[in-house]
DNA sequence: CAGAGCGGCTCTACGCTGTAGGTCTATGTC
DNA sequence: GACATAGACCTACAGCGTAGAGCCGCTCTG
């Protein structure tokens, strides 16, 4: 986790490693993959790699730009197909990897739906246009128009980031209890009102995250087929 | 915005209103929506109240409380048919009630998909789950078995959320500007990695969120239609 | 080889945050 | 009238992001 201070001494031989921006943004997703968002803070970061606090200043100007560039960095993680020609077994693919990726990065998942808020679509880091720019040419390729491409892409994505938001809820509320309502604190619900909620707690934590996303690829490339079909013949 | 000290006097004549949690989440909502996330600090608030910041912890005894507690007074506002019959029409409106609240919210929306990230299912505000037990009702009140309405619930709150999230947004860079290119910041885009995405400039610039939600619960609905029927005939 | 320039880093300091603990006071109850 | 208590206030502390100035050692120039 921590590094060492570092290989050589300031007041002895050597030049020491000057910081990257690449470096300064792996220890910062290292730390947020460990501990999470709250742990990223300036000082801490900055103990992490042996330097103070202010030296981060030079590779990152403000928190925001820390917290773009972790969205960049993991977003980079992400490797759209580019050759093929099937729209539907490439979105799925790169929807699987997606998922990989935000239950390897739980934590990133939230800023990587939520600084798009923050940040103009003009502004953004590259590294975040870049999936975009990917699949709007996966989209082409396969026949749709561009503006088509641009609607369908938005859908998927909204699918895609809606999936991850469920699939990361937290959901067991006590880990000792045994039975499911109990280790999902569904007990505390009122029977009355909540009596189909109370009643799920099986299902609840039977949550398979993988299938429910084939089974909403699934509805999602139906869905575009047929109402496709209608809006093109038209 | 702000609101007088108070009606009477501390040490004259009166008493003075006590606070609740509804006047204190209240004034929270309408700083949020005014300022965004970041103007919420309890010494501000406090000075909203006209009253010291620390007299806040009687009515939220932590930062998540005050968000979980905002979060919950803007979903209820969220009204949910629950005599009908046809779940299409009845998740269509309430996904058109959500946008409406998410346009007037905008800064809460980024908490409401979030927070169920830091608190398990049990354990969140009644308020925050009773729209979910009413959509199920919706969906078994349509002859969907609870677990299928749980699966279909996931998959279409998933896809508003990641509608929301959509249309939230940013993409004006420079409202200056009169072209669609230089307005979205586009132009900084290199043009032969992103050729696809400068294109589509004036697409971006005409985004129509309830055009595009309609579309998306059109995809969704049929989507939902064919795949069930398929799985229900097996 | 001397000296200048400068990039990378550190130090100090400021205003802000959330919140723990103690205290004051106006009110309701016997 | 005495007392208990709920509600609000005050003080204080550690930790936050970051502005600004200064230090150190490399590299480039003559």
């Amino acid at each position: 986790m921590s590094v060492p201070p570092d290989s050589s001494v300031p007041g002895k031989a050597g030049a020491r490693v000057p910081l990257t921006r690449e470096r300064v943004l792996a220890a910062a997703l290292q730390l947020v993959d460990d501990e999470g968002l709250d742990a990223l803070t300036r000082r801490r970061l900055g103990q992490e790699l042996g330097r103070d606090a202010m030296a981060l200043y030079r590779h990152a100007p403000d928190r925001a730009a820390l917290l773009d560039g972790i969205v960049e960095l993991v977003l980079d993680e992400l490797d759209i197909p580019d050759g093929g020609q099937d729209w539907q077994t490439q979105l799925s693919r790169t929807a699987h990897d997606f998922r990989r990726i935000g239950l390897a990065h739980p934590h990133v998942v939230s800023l990587i739906v939520t600084r798009p808020l923050s940040t103009p679509l003009g502004l953004r880091p590259l590294g975040t246009l870049r999936p975009l720019e990917r699949l709007l040419r996966v989209l082409t390729d396969a026949g749709f128009p561009p503006p088509l491409a641009l609607r369908v892409y938005r859908l998927y994505i909204g699918f895609l980031y809606g999936h991850m938001l469920t699939e990361l809820q937290e959901m067991v509320a006590d880990p000792e209890e045994t039975s499911d309502l109990l280790r999902l604190g569904l007990h505390r619900l009122p029977p009355r009102e909540f009596p189909l909620l109370r009643g799920l707690a099986s299902d609840l934590a039977a949550y398979d995250g993988e299938a429910e996303l084939d089974q909403g690829l699934a509805v999602l490339f139906t869905g575009l087929r047929t109402e496709l079909a209608v809006a093109l013949e038209v």
